[in-house]
DNA sequence: CGCCCGGTTGACAGATATCAAGCGTCGTGG
DNA sequence: CCACGACGCTTGATATCTGTCAACCGGGCG
């Protein structure tokens, strides 16, 4: 008896995922997607402030964010949230857990979201097979190793606001989405907490890039309207 | 004619280093190592000073570092150096230049050095027909993910000072150097830039925990007296 | 021996945090 | 459907931390 056609799942295999060309599957050919696929335990849906995982929790899973958005944050001592980063649609969660194999940080929905599952151990394995997916993989763990040197430590407020601003729209852009009009699923205070600011200075930030015509802002609805001059601010005028 | 036993090669060889247990071959048996001792191509000194590679260079080599330290920087518009990391012996230069192929930063010797240069492509070569060296080297690359995130943005220059002089003295400690009395090999501007603070800071900070007998200084010789209170600091109290 | 550079220390300035008040929107429940 | 409350956001006043500017010190190297 051969197997009934079932629609969900074929609109979630890689083969058919509008997100194949930004996520694990760049560069394979059908039959090692098809690979891929298999081993891709499950696809889950999780609503806003959900967590995927929690800091200190045993490692087993990367996660590849399908729809939606996460940030990564941790807990400190004085019980202050630290944001570590923001991961969009293509992007993967666990790769910095591989070494110690549990997690660093907790990753919480910023609205409702859905992930595919894929255990590491069983990625790995098959990457020793597919020599081109190994070969992504550390591309993948490259390039997250740039992406977290985002902040210059030493640049003023306004600058890293801009270089924040101009990595979402760049990574809006990526997905064929525009870069310059799109809204932001996190808050006020979780750029600020990523950025090492405070929640008022990001909103008097706000004012003034408005205040300049550089961008509009209208609660979480940015358009960015001056490309250039922002980018003039984050490299430091 | 047998190959006359060179005592410069033998002493050079990973199978007789003794960071072997930090660096590339943990985990390897004797044959994997005579494997990869032979895709190293080159080991080559440096002086203080020397750049190892520039940023924008093509990529082609991992460098692993034998003697001495090296530090990562960029150059701004502005013309200021940022610091994005100090690199000590068994660790490895390179990984981060892995997805776009060329080097993001410049690496330059802070003493006199001395490296290991090994191409990435036979490197990964050689891990397809190696899992362990494969996994290892996403170990490293992961382990990579977590020490970048060594600054909370959001904290106080006590604070981030006290993490990196932690950050230090473990990474002495994990080669079996004491991890209470060492030399830094970076002025305190290197540490200014890396820390995203002003290097009369670092000289202030520096004098405050010398008077609260947390440490001792004299110049770039460090002698950590109170671990415990520099540890309370380094987690905000 | 003297210069130079890295480091220290002090005075002051400025950027950003903190504290506080108020506003608008969204969601909930009557 | 409307009213209320809560929360996220904005804006203002003030405080504080760290940067900047400047002078000076001392060791190392030529």
């Amino acid at each position: 008896m051969a197997e009934p056609i079932n629609p969900k799942a074929f609109q979630l295999a890689c083969a058919n995922c509008s997100l194949a060309e930004l996520c694990i599957p760049v560069g394979l050919t059908d039959q090692e997607v098809q690979k891929l696929d298999s081993i891709i335990s499950k696809r889950k849906t999780l609503q806003r402030g959900d967590y995927l995982f929690h800091d200190g929790q045993h490692f087993e899973q990367i996660y590849a964010v399908r729809s939606g958005s996460f940030k990564a944050s941790n807990v400190n001592n004085a019980g202050d949230e630290r944001i570590c980063g923001f991961y969009f649609p293509g992007e993967l969660l666990g790769f910095h857990a591989i070494h110690k194999k549990h997690y660093l940080n907790n990753a919480i929905a910023l609205e409702t979201s859905s992930v595919c599952a894929i255990s590491f151990d069983q990625l790995f394995e098959l990457g020793t097979q597919i020599p081109t997916l190994q070969r992504h993989l550390f591309d993948i763990a490259s390039q997250k190793l740039s992406i977290d040197n985002l902040i210059d430590l030493n640049s003023a407020a306004e600058e890293r606001l801009a270089r924040f601003l101009l990595s979402i729209s760049s990574r809006y852009q990526r997905r064929g989405l525009s870069p310059a009009e799109f809204r932001l699923s996190m808050s006020r205070q979780d750029i600020a907490h990523y950025l090492g600011l405070a929640t008022e200075t990001i909103s008097r930030l706000f004012s003034d890039l408005q205040q300049q015509n550089i961008l509009s802002i209208d609660r979480r609805q940015v358009q960015l309207m001056d490309l250039r001059k922002l980018q003039l601010i984050a490299t430091g005028n």
